[in-house]
Order: structure tokens, then sequence, then C-alpha cells
DNA sequence: AGAAGTAGTTGGTGATACCAATCAAAGTAG
DNA sequence: CTACTTTGATTGGTATCACCAACTACTTCT
């Protein structure tokens, strides 16, 4: 049983770390000329080449949306389609060349600031946060 | 000094976190006709009553975009505008009636998604966790 | 009183995100 | 094997969000 008034202080202190780390990302993914939503896209295809469909369920957005996000960041030279081999009415994305060269120092920004964000912690501090935050992610 | 695979996983997790729980204010959003920046507009207001630049700072938002947010929620009746006492150039805004009405189960539905995203960790872990999020945030 | 600065709105643009409709390809009956 | 249904992706249309530049109204400074 969990009680109300700590989910209140707990739900307070999450969200607004969360809105922190949604204005650095949107900080640094302006100075690269990026969105929020292109830099959750880069990071998604790291070291993903998944289906249009796949990347629409992975980020939780409609198929539509993540065409266009797609259009946008492939005019831009950043990702490419390419067909699927076993689904011809499938294309799948990757990055390019020029989106890894991109996604490597915008990763390296966001690092930076989040570390500042949580400087005031210890390293022990840090390391728990770490740990709890990843022990509530994994069981969704 | 930071360790740089410790700043990248912490950062993966907290990006991640903040991912997750943008899309629980999203979807608890979505639910009562609100974007997730309108919830924040109302937890802003809950109890305050500042001006319209004040609240594109604390929002960390352009004075025009607060505009539209305001025009957008007081034509839903939700907040209103009303004039400043010393500066006949401003207007303050205050949340109606009926935002604090809406505002109420609205929070109990994030805090409810919110406790969930965080249920698989102990009670004790919890309050760590709230612990070290307030103090991240208490130093900026 | 006049100049400079501040508060807020308006108009214009681009990105994000949704839904509904459409087309092509695959899968499932009968 | 043909007909129905489902699935993958795109297009067109709309609303919100967010920015900048320009503008008006009021304050403050000199």
């Amino acid at each position: 049983m969990t009680d109300t008034q700590d989910d209140r202080a707990l739900m307070d202190a999450v969200v607004q770390l969360s809105f922190e780390v949604m204005a650095v990302l949107h900080q640094v993914g302006a100075a690269h000329d990026l969105s929020a939503t292109q830099l959750r896209l880069l990071g998604v295809l790291r070291d993903r080449e998944p289906r249009m469909a796949d990347l629409a369920d992975g980020l939780g957005l409609d198929r539509s949306t993540v065409s266009g996000l797609i259009d946008r960041a492939a005019a831009r030279g950043l990702v490419e389609r390419f067909p699927d081999e076993h689904d011809r009415r499938s294309s799948r994305v990757r990055m390019t060349a020029a989106g890894h060269e991109l996604a490597v120092p915008v990763a390296a920004a966001v690092a930076e600031r989040v570390a500042a964000l949580v400087e005031p912690l210890s390293r022990a501090d840090r390391a728990t946060l770490r740990a709890l935050v990843e022990r509530a992610l994994a069981a969704w």
C-alpha cells in the first residue's frame, strides 16, 4: 500500500525532474537544429534498423507521425529508408553516416548536461539513483 | 570527477524515465483533452496567480507562446485573465473554479500512474529515490 | 517632457501529432 | 485459386505548440 502524500511528493519530484530533462533535450537539440523527438529518434536508431511500424510502436507515436518524422530526417540526410527483405510492404529505417556523426556529439552534450543536473549529488548517491531508476524501468 | 561510462548510463536511465513520465502526462492529459503543456500550466497555477511574463519565465516559454496557451485555456473556461493592480500593462492569470475541478482528478491520475511506474521499488527505495531527486532539483 | 525599456498581443512559419482515407502487399478463407 | 480481411505505409486535413518579428500600450529613466 502506498501513502497518498508520499505519492504526491514523489510525483512532484519525478515530474519536475522530467520537465528539467526535457528542457535539456530541447536546448541541446536546438543547438544542433533538432527537436526533442528527433533526438529520441537518433537514440533509438543508434543500434537498430527497424521497420516503420516498429518505430512507431517503440516511440508510442502514430505511424503517420513517424512518416513525417523520417521524411524530415531523411531530407537532412540523417537517416534513410530501405526495403525489407521479407515483406515488400515494409520500409525499414537506418541512420546514415552523417546521422551517426551528429548523434555522437549530441549524446555527449546530453550526458554532460544531465551530469550537471545531478552534480549536487555525491558519486555514491548518483550510483544509487541510477540503480533505482534502472530497476523501476526494467519492470516497465 | 565523473566517469564517462557512468555518465552515459545515468543519462540513459534518467532520459528514458523522463520519456516514460512525459508519455504518462500525454496520456492522462489526452484523457481530459489537455496537452502536456496545459497540464503543466494547471500545475503551476495551482497555487499562484502570476503575470504573463512570470508565467513565460517559469515555463521557459516565449511570451507569445503563453499568450496562445492562455487564450485556449481561457476559451475552455479553465483560467481567466485579470488586471494587475500596480501595472496597467500587465495581465495576471488565475485558475477558475472549473480549472481547479479539472486539476484535482488530473493530478490524482498522474500521481497514480507515476506510482505505478515506481511500483517495482520497495517503499524504502521509493523514499530514497524521492530524496535524491528532490536534492538534485533543489540546487537547480 | 522625451527617450528608452517592459508587458502583452498579433501575424507568420515550421514542427509535432492526431485521425480518416487510401493503396499495395500478405495472409486467410472457402 | 479467387475473395475477404488484415497489415504496412503514406497522404491530406486539422489543431496545438513554439518560435521570431513587429506592434501597441504603459512605465521608468534622464
